[in-house]
DNA sequence: TACTAATTTGATAACGTTATCATAATTTAG
DNA sequence: CTAAATTATGATAACGTTATCAAATTAGTA
C-alpha cells in the first residue's frame, strides 16, 4: 500500500554535511528559540541544507510540538452558494496566521456531523468553526478543542457565535418596501422547521401591526429546504406556480433567502407578471445568482466573506488565549442592495 | 501563545489502567498488524480506554508512519461557481478512503501557487490535485509528491490530467443550433489569453467551413477574465451592451462559459431583445445561476462532481501504486442541457 | 509426559523534530 | 592577565505511536 516513506533529507543529514551538531542546524533552520547563531555558521548550515535538499518535516515538528496548525470548518454543503464566500474569508485569515484549514461537509446529516467531530478530535485540530446542521447539535464530543459557531439562533447562546443580524436586515427590506408604497406584502420562508421557531413570521406580523397594515395569512408562504440548491429552488417554484395564479396578488414578496426569491422571479417572468412593475421581489443573502438574474435581484446582503473573517479571528483569539469569559455573540449587520427586482408601487398594480 | 499541550490520555495511561503492556494496548486500539489478541484482553483494554477517555493521537501515529492521510487541492478561487461542485466530488472520494483534504486558493497568482506547493511539501501531503493557475505553471517544486492536473490543455500532456471534452461539448451545441436553423452565430469567449491558443475560435471557424456558412469576424467576441465572477460578469456585460446595439445581430450566441452567457442574457433582456425568440443564448459549464435565470440557460454541462471524483480516484490510484506508466489523460464528456434560452430560428429574426 | 507448534503478550527501538541543560568559546570588567 | 559574564555550540531526552523481535503462554501431537 501507499507507504510514503520517501528518503528525504533530515536535519541530521544537514548536520553531517556541514559538520555541525543537529542542535545548531535545527536552530538556524527552524528554531524560534535561540537567535544565538554566528552569522558564519548560519551560512554554513543554509548552504548544506540547500545542497542536500532539506525540506522541513512538518509531521515531525507538529508531533514534537503536539500541534497541527490546522483548524476545521464544518458546514453542510460547499455547493450551497452561501458557503464558498464564507469559507474564503476563513481561509484568508487562517493562512495569514499560518493555519491550514480542513473542511467537513455533513450534508445536513447530524450523524455524519458527529463523525466529523470525532475526526477533529483524533487529528487534533486546534480549533473549529462550526455551522451546526441542526439546532439540536451536540458539541460535547469536541472535548477541549475550542470552537465558534456560525449561527444567529438563540439556541446557542451558551457558545461563542458569529452570525448576521438577519432581523435588522429583514426590517431594512420591509421598511424600504413600505416606503416605496407597498401595503400588500407576502413573506416566503424556507425550511423554518430547521431553524426552530419562525421568528421571521413573527417579525413580519409585528411590522404590519406597527404600520397598521392588515395582513392576510394567505400571504405567509413556506417552502421546504432541499438537500441542494437546485431542489430548494424547484420546491420554491412549485409553491410559487400555485401562488402566483391567485386572482389578487401582493405587490411585493420578501423571501428569507435568494433562492426562494429567484424562484419567485423566474415563475413571475414565465407567467408574464412584470417585475418590478406589478411585483417587487426581495431576497436575502446576496448570492451571485441574484446579480445575474433578469431583472437583477434586490437583496439583503450578508457579508459572508466578513463573517468568515470574523469567525476565524474569533477562533484564533480563543486558541491563543482560552479565557473563560462568557460566551460572546457577534452579529454583523446586513445591507440592502437595491437592484431591478424592486420598485415603487405603480398604477399597474392589480 | 497557544500551547495546545492538553494532557490527554495516551496508550501508556491505558496500559497502566488495565495492567497490560502498551504493545498489547496498541494492538487492540489501533493496530492493523497482529490480530493475535485474546478476546478477554481486548475487552480489558477497551474498558480501560473508555475509563481514561483515550482518543488516538493521530499526530503521533502519522509521525511514526510518516504519513498524513491528507491530500491537497489547489484551485484559483472557491467562490468561482465552477469549483464547489468539483471540490465536493474530491472530498466525497477522499473521505471515503480515509483521506482529509486541504484546499489552497491561489487567486490566479502564480507566486502564491508556488508558495502553496512548498507548503504541500513541508506538510507532506500524500498527493495533490491541481488546477494550474497558468499554462506556464511549474510543478518541479512538488518533488516526489504525486499529483494529477485538472485541465484540458495540451500543454500538460506530460502529466496525468483530468478534464472535460470541451471540444466535443462545444460541437454538440453548435450542431444543435445549426439543426434549429441558426445560420448566423456569434462566439463569445473569455480569458483566452490565459488558456493560450484559442482553440474555440478555430473550432468555431472550422464548423462554419464544414457547413459552408459564412462567418463574420465581427461575431467573434472576447471578454477579459476577472478576478471574481462578478467582475467577469460585468466585463462581459460591457461587451454585450455595445454588441447588442448593432443593427444586424446573430440569431444565436455561444459563450465559452455560463457567466458570459448570463451577461448576454441579462443585457438582451434589458434591451428588449426577446430570448429565445430573437436570440438564442447558449453557455458552457452548467452552474447553478443558469438554472435560475430568466429564461433558464441552455448550457453545455460539465459534470463537475464527476471530474472531482475521477481526479480523486486517479490520484489515490497513483498514491497506492506509483507506476511509472505514461501520462494518462482522461476527458469526460459534456452534455447539452436544453433550457429556455435556446429555440428555433423564427420569422421574428431580424 | 514431553516436545513441538501455534498463539498471545512484553520490551524496546525507531520516526525527526524541539527544548533543556551542559560545555566550549568568546567578550567584558576589574 | 585572570574572573566573571556573555554568547555560541553540542549532547541528549522527550513527544506517542507502530513494528520488530524475543519471551511467555497455550494448544497439539506422539
Amino acid at each position: 500500500m501507499g507507504k510514503a516513506t520517501k528518503n528525504r533529507a533530515t536535519i541530521i543529514d544537514v548536520a553531517k554535511e556541514c559538520g555541525l551538531s543537529q542542535a545548531t542546524v535545527a536552530r538556524v533552520l527552524n528554531g524560534q528559540t535561540g537567535i544565538h547563531v554566528k552569522e558564519i555558521t548560519r551560512k554554513r548550515v543554509l548552504d548544506a541544507a540547500k545542497r542536500v535538499g532539506y525540506q522541513r518535516n512538518a509531521i515531525a515538528a507538529n508531533f514534537r510540538l503536539q500541534q497541527t496548525n490546522t483548524i476545521a470548518v464544518s458546514i453542510a454543503d460547499i455547493t450551497n452558494p452561501f458557503y464558498p464566500e464564507l469559507v474564503k474569508g476563513i481561509q484568508d485569515v487562517a493562512r495569514e496566521r499560518g493555519y491550514s484549514v480542513v473542511q467537513f461537509y455533513n450534508e445536513w446529516n447530524p450523524e455524519v456531523e458527529q463523525e466529523h467531530f470525532d475526526c477533529m478530535v483524533r487529528t487534533r485540530v486546534e480549533g473549529a468553526i462550526l455551522s451546526p446542521s441542526d439546532t439540536a447539535t451536540d458539541f460535547c464530543s469536541l472535548h477541549a478543542i475550542p470552537f465558534v459557531l456560525l449561527s444567529n439562533s438563540e439556541k446557542f447562546a451558551m457558545y461563542d457565535t458569529i452570525g448576521n443580524d438577519s432581523r435588522s436586515g429583514m426590517r431594512l427590506a420591509l421598511e424600504r418596501l413600505y416606503q416605496l408604497g407597498h401595503r400588500r406584502m407576502a413573506l416566503f420562508v424556507g425550511g423554518s422547521m430547521r431553524s426552530g421557531v419562525n421568528w421571521r413570521a413573527e417579525l413580519f406580523l409585528e411590522f404590519h401591526r406597527e404600520k397598521g397594515m392588515p395582513v392576510s395569512l394567505e400571504n405567509l408562504l413556506e417552502s421546504d429546504f432541499g438537500v441542494s440548491s437546485t431542489s430548494s429552488f424547484n420546491a420554491a417554484r412549485r409553491i410559487m406556480n400555485e401562488f402566483l395564479d391567485r386572482p389578487v396578488l401582493p405587490t411585493a414578496i420578501f423571501s428569507s433567502n435568494d433562492i426562494l426569491a429567484l424562484a419567485t422571479l423566474q415563475v413571475a417572468n414565465e407567467k408574464g407578471i412584470r417585475v418590478p412593475d406589478r411585483l417587487s421581489v426581495v431576497g436575502m443573502d446576496g448570492i451571485f445568482s441574484g446579480e445575474v438574474s433578469s431583472p437583477p435581484l434586490t437583496t439583503v446582503q450578508k457579508n459572508r466573506r466578513e463573517i468568515g473573517r470574523t469567525a476565524a479571528l474569533a477562533l484564533l483569539d480563543k486558541i491563543d488565549s482560552p479565557h473563560e469569559g462568557t460566551a460572546k455573540k457577534q452579529l454583523l449587520s446586513c445591507k440592502l442592495i437595491e437592484r431591478g427586482s424592486m420598485g415603487p408601487v405603480s398604477a399597474n398594480h392589480g
